[in-house]
DNA sequence: AGAGAAGTACGATCGTCGTCAAACTTCGAT
DNA sequence: ATCGAAGTTTGACGACGATCGTACTTCTCT
């Protein structure tokens, strides 16, 4: 059997219908991922597992990416052996607007530890 | 020694330019707490301790007002033997501004679980 | 003064979460 | 075909936090 699910395949990502508000502040009170999601934020790009400036194990990482995009916040995709992730932005606003909004500010910004 | 401060006195508060996206995150990220900033929000007016509508006991609710106090979020002060809770609406919204906002949208006061 | 109401302090318990290392899988390039 | 790069899975560990009961304090009211 297989434990990894088929790379070429996507993972599954909820439903903006689904998201829950506790799931996405549970994720998004971890500084490794709201530096995650700061880091996507800022470059507006998509950007691989193994690019992020965060200081945990790839175990560890893999970990803070799955939390993140089973509460919604990321989308990811694989392009070769690289995972790909994007911020779903709009998605988030719908579903709590004005969240991400408050947590990119200039003053959030300023009160992060974490690279952004 | 006094292991209690006076009554009569005020808990220590933060400085707005104290106040700790972290620390603040962390003390939001609880339903209950969260619970007790959007009762807050909600009436408009000073709160009692007792009068909050919370699934824990006294000592659990002790702890949780103190945690708000802590992260800023809340200003305490004593009438009699009651304990009152102010929201720190503006100067929450001066450290993050359209945090506590993002918080009782239609869309996240219909994700809370518990009262609001 | 005495009783009760409103909280607080303390200690203990229990679950969850972040973390890592090691073994593994999958893909791409040589 | 093989090797390395990129992630994943699993299991274990440690820390922290939510919770409670009990004992305590402080105030108000009678």
């Amino acid at each position: 059997m297989s434990y990894y699910w088929p790379m070429g395949r996507t993972p599954p990502h909820p439903e903006v219908s689904q998201f829950g508000l506790q799931q996405v502040l549970e994720a998004l009170v971890d500084p490794v991922r709201r530096s995650i999601v700061t880091q996507l934020d800022a470059s507006g790009e998509d950007i691989k597992c193994g690019d992020f400036d965060i200081p945990v194990s790839k175990s560890t990482a893999t970990h803070h990416f799955n939390v993140l995009r089973e509460a919604g916040l990321i989308r990811q995709y694989y392009v070769g052996t690289a995972r790909m992730n994007t911020l779903r932005r709009d998605e988030v606003d719908e579903a709590f607007p004005g969240l991400l909004a408050a947590l990119t500010t200039p003053q959030a910004r300023a009160a992060q530890p974490l690279a952004g």
